[in-house]
DNA sequence: AATTTAAAAGACAAAAACATCTTTTAATCT
DNA sequence: AGATTAAAAGATGTTTTTGTCTTTTAAATT
């Protein structure tokens, strides 16, 4: 489904925000530790994710990451889009070129009701919603 | 979700069950040309599928792969199993460690009716079952 | 027995994904 | 201004996945 570096991207962007904020930032290196991935591997992520404007970073000393309250508002997939491309969820499950109710594959029906669930909550959910619901349901991030 | 190899795998192994039979083969060379896919790379997968008894073969003139009224009865899972590994099913959407109630990601319970949309197809339906229903439905396999 | 056919097997090559390391830039603090 | 800190940027390395090619083996046909 997600590559890694989508999976590493969704996880820390949950994390910063639930823990960051403009005055409340983190840096690559402490991130990368909670999250336990590679931190220059992350620092690359975190670079395309602040490059695409989904979250906000500052240089130099209190430095760090941070996600801003405009970018809680963003659904997940928009980071979905940002690192795995925006086919993921349009895309046949077999690879054939064209996935639609007109010459669907042997798995197209059952693989449709398996997106929609996931779809609910990575395009009709923003950021902060799904967080909020996390941190309801005593979730780690 | 699932790898290209297994994609290959899938689409190869319903399509031998719709098309062939002991008694009536297909080459690497014409299922290649059917499926649109890379000859040596689907010989490979063959090849494997072969060596765990999910398909069956024949060598010399006359020969090629086959589906047995036998093979046919496996569910598509020993198909996805032989390619990817038992994981696919069981594990964590953002690359947890475990995947499971207790200690579930943010994503887990949707990520759940997801999988279990097609663990009915692919688990609890035999092969021959899903050629079946795709052929009544006039699916091209 | 010789020839042909097609899978089995394995070596090889290219591309993509994953990961690390180093240098540069900019902000803060002294 | 100089030192320090941390992201930005980019070069480089490794592994996995994907794909191709060649040789070997075995069956069928002549
Ligand atoms: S056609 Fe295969 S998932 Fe839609
Ligand atoms: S814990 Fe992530 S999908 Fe189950």
């Amino acid at each position: 489904m997600f590559s890694k570096s989508c999976k590493y991207a969704i996880r820390a962007v949950l994390h910063l925000a639930a823990f960051t904020a403009e005055e409340r930032k983190l840096g690559v290196q402490a991130l990368a530790d909670s999250l336990e991935v590679p931190k220059h591997f992350l620092g690359k992520i975190l670079q395309e994710l602040s490059r695409q404007g989904i979250v906000s970073s500052a240089k130099g000393p209190t430095g760090g990451f941070f996600l801003s309250d405009a970018d809680r508002q963003a659904p997940l997939s928009r980071v979905v889009e940002a690192i795995d491309g925006p086919e993921v969820f349009s895309s046949c499950i077999l690879g054939l070129p064209v996935c639609g109710a007109d010459n669907p594959c042997p798995l197209h029906f059952q693989a449709l009701e398996y997106r929609e669930a996931l779809q609910e909550i990575i395009e009709d959910r923003s950021i902060a919603q799904v967080v909020e619901g996390a941190l309801e349901k005593d979730l780690k991030l």
